[in-house]
DNA sequence: TGGAATGTTGGAAC
DNA sequence: CGTTCCAACATTCC
């Protein structure tokens, strides 16, 4: 369900509730005071990475949807929701299995946009920056840190390497001026491209290295481990993919 | 059918 | 005290 590009899908199929007072807020959420959320009105819906943030007049709700999550909108599933919030003409607003957290301070405080991938105030330059700052960090765990590239995931980082034919091994720090420049644009651009897939219920058809066994440049097996500080999945050829540094 | 996974946190261990 | 590691969370798919 939820890397960056998923999240931006939610906020705006949800758009339709800014502007709407809250009539009722119920769920299993232990972290959550539902009656003081009743009567506000959501102020806006943002996202920050994989962050869905719901603004009220006296607080920020930041939803985290971590790997299981799910939301349904006018609709519910079977399990009980962790929050779901009503509105007056019934409609309602529904998240499952997910982390709800009431932020203290505002949105500007918290979040620094320019590191949100997907964002309009997104900056390469200042990505460029934290990457030469850990030029040690591997690739692979590089696409994955929140802090530089928020909103990729695991499917993004297995796809963004595999088109840029990095290996997931190479050190940032190894990776010439304009291979890492272009890491840095590719985690944006292809996050674009996942969500427009996505939207169209074909993201599996295009992806090209995460979950295959063979690579379809070269049509050797595929490599695959859980690699680096992360060790999240990696699936990677070793023919096409070059190893920086070492 | 059991195991693993589009993820993060919080606390133990060192 | 900083860093690292691991369990926990709890659903869906293969």
């Amino acid at each position: 369900m939820p890397e960056g590009p998923s999240i931006v899908i939610m906020k705006e199929q949800a758009a339709g509730f800014v502007g709407r007072t809250i009539a009722n807020a119920s769920g299993n959420s232990k972290t959550v005071d539902f009656a003081s959320l009743e009567g506000q009105p959501i102020l806006g819906l943002h996202s920050w990475g994989k962050h869905f943030l719901i603004e009220l007049p006296r607080q920020v709700l930041r939803i985290h949807l971590l790997m299981f999550g799910s939301y349904r909108i006018n609709e519910r599933k079977d399990t009980d929701p962790r929050l779901s919030l009503g509105f007056e003409d019934g409609e309602e607003f529904n998240f499952y299995t997910c982390s709800v957290k009431p932020l203290e301070g505002g949105l500007d405080e918290v979040y620094d946009w320019r590191a949100d991938v997907m964002a309009d105030a997104w900056s390469p330059a200042l990505a460029l920056r934290k990457l030469r700052a850990a030029p040690d960090k591997l690739a692979c765990d590089a696409l994955l840190d929140q802090n530089i590239f928020a909103g990729v995931g695991n499917i993004i980082k297995n796809e963004v390497l595999f088109r840029l034919r990095i290996h997931p091994l190479s050190p940032v720090g190894a990776l010439p001026a304009p291979k890492l420049r272009a890491l840095v644009k590719d985690a944006r651009d292809y996050s674009f491209l996942f969500k427009e897939w996505k939207l169209a219920y074909e993201l599996k058809k295009h992806w090209q290295a995460h979950t295959r066994r063979v690579c379809p440049r070269c049509d050797i097996p595929f490599s695959k481990g859980h690699l680096g500080a992360t060790k999240r999945r990696s699936f990677y050829c070793e023919k096409c993919q070059k190893r920086y540094g070492n």
